[in-house]
DNA sequence: AAGTAAGTGGAACGACCTTCCCGCTTTACT
DNA sequence: AGTAAAGCGGGAAGGTCGTTCCACTTACTT
């Protein structure tokens, strides 16, 4: 699960680097990508400038706290094309990866933009692009997706949970299921049939979600 | 047009209070509604205690700002009433208010957060939402609206609209053409026809689109 | 035309973030 | 056990942001 991944560290540095990355886990799920590296340090228990040393650029951070999201993101790709119902497997794909963006907010935000200068996670992107391609003309084939869909409608779709997502995550989390279930009826033809949709979030709570929305949040201690 | 809005205020007072509302229109619909108070007054070629007089706080601008943005959301919602036909008011109003959203990026995050403080644009939402609740009424009666769309879902639907606003507007500002047409697509009863799906952006945009929605974009003077 | 109060912008302030340097602690090797 | 170096945290320097104060300027009044 955690084999040496930055050799020739001492000891207590690897400790420390585990507990960076541990706080950045925790802070970019939360509150996104654009968490203070001052954050970080003091949520981690270290100076800021162990994480200066060890995770010279936000981006780098973002690499390594991300690099096992991408492999699970990956996973969903091989896993829907594994399915046998290659129509069920896309369907089961958009879920998974709307649940993780929903799940962790900083990742929704990776996935909804690039990263040149991380190369561990664009070379996982474009690994699951290419089963992405491959996907979703399995599924034309059943012809249950639109023909007209086409891998952008992938980054589109990305793109609006990570906004709904960023909008609701604290006040009305279950949101996203809502917009994936309109999405999905939107992406298939018309006499396929679709699971359910997802009971729409109360009004009070939708509203006190569009209040969060408004406050940079709050850091506790 | 503009009739004295802010009475009291001596001449000069006012054509700066102008000149701050010129700029702050500006600033937001290209760079969000986080633009730094000092680059408004610099945009504006105020002083900043001149800004900070006139506006304590952001929110008070962004109240000023979006007052007539506000009432045009208003309109449209009375326009989408007044179409013979409900179910092609609802898709216009849809399309109106999603294109407001990509014409200014500072509105879309309005229309998807609410200000409890910011009084006129509570009110005339509160406005909107009795009119969109009658819209969609009318619209389910057509039978092509589906019977399980709510009120919220709208409210998801400028959520994720602003999502993608927000990451296109610069490289790709056509995208959210394509997520409105899929969503359509997801509210409408089965045998309904829909006005043509656009065209997906190219990969190139998209990609490029990605790569700025990382950068924190760069004020130029 | 002169007085007055409203209005102005710059400077100063405090909070916060980032980067870098430096003296001290801890580890790992023998 | 002893030592060399790897690693550490705090703090200084430099940046941004929003707010407040104050001496000066400007527009209205009669």
């Amino acid at each position: 699960m955690a084999p040496p991944p930055e050799p020739g560290l001492r000891a207590d540095a690897e400790r420390n680097r585990e507990r960076i990355l541990a706080a950045a886990r925790r802070l970019f799920a939360s509150d996104g990508l654009d968490v203070s590296m001052a954050c970080v340090a003091r949520e981690a228990g270290v100076g800021k400038a162990t994480l200066s040393r060890r995770f010279p650029s936000r981006e780098d951070l973002i690499n390594a706290v991300f690099a096992d999201r991408m492999d699970a993101y990956v996973a969903a790709v091989a896993q829907a094309l594994a399915d046998p119902d290659p129509w069920h497997g896309f369907i089961r794909f958009v879920h998974d990866v709307c649940a993780m963006q929903a799940a962790d907010r900083g990742f929704a935000e990776v996935l909804a933009m690039t990263f040149p200068a991380a190369k561990a996670l664009e070379a996982r992107r474009a690994e699951a692009y290419h089963g992405l391609l491959e996907l979703i003309r399995r599924a034309k084939a059943t012809g249950r997706l639109r023909d007209d869909f086409t891998h952008q409608d992938l980054v589109i779709l990305l793109m609006a949970n990570a906004g709904v997502v960023a909008a609701t995550h604290t006040a009305a989390p279950d949101t996203w299921h809502r917009l994936v279930g309109h999405l999905l009826r939107g992406f298939a033809t018309p006499g396929t049939d679709l699971p359910a949709l997802a009971d729409a979030p109360s009004t009070t709570a939708l509203y006190r979600a569009m209040l969060r929305a408004a406050k940079p949040a709050d850091g506790r201690e």
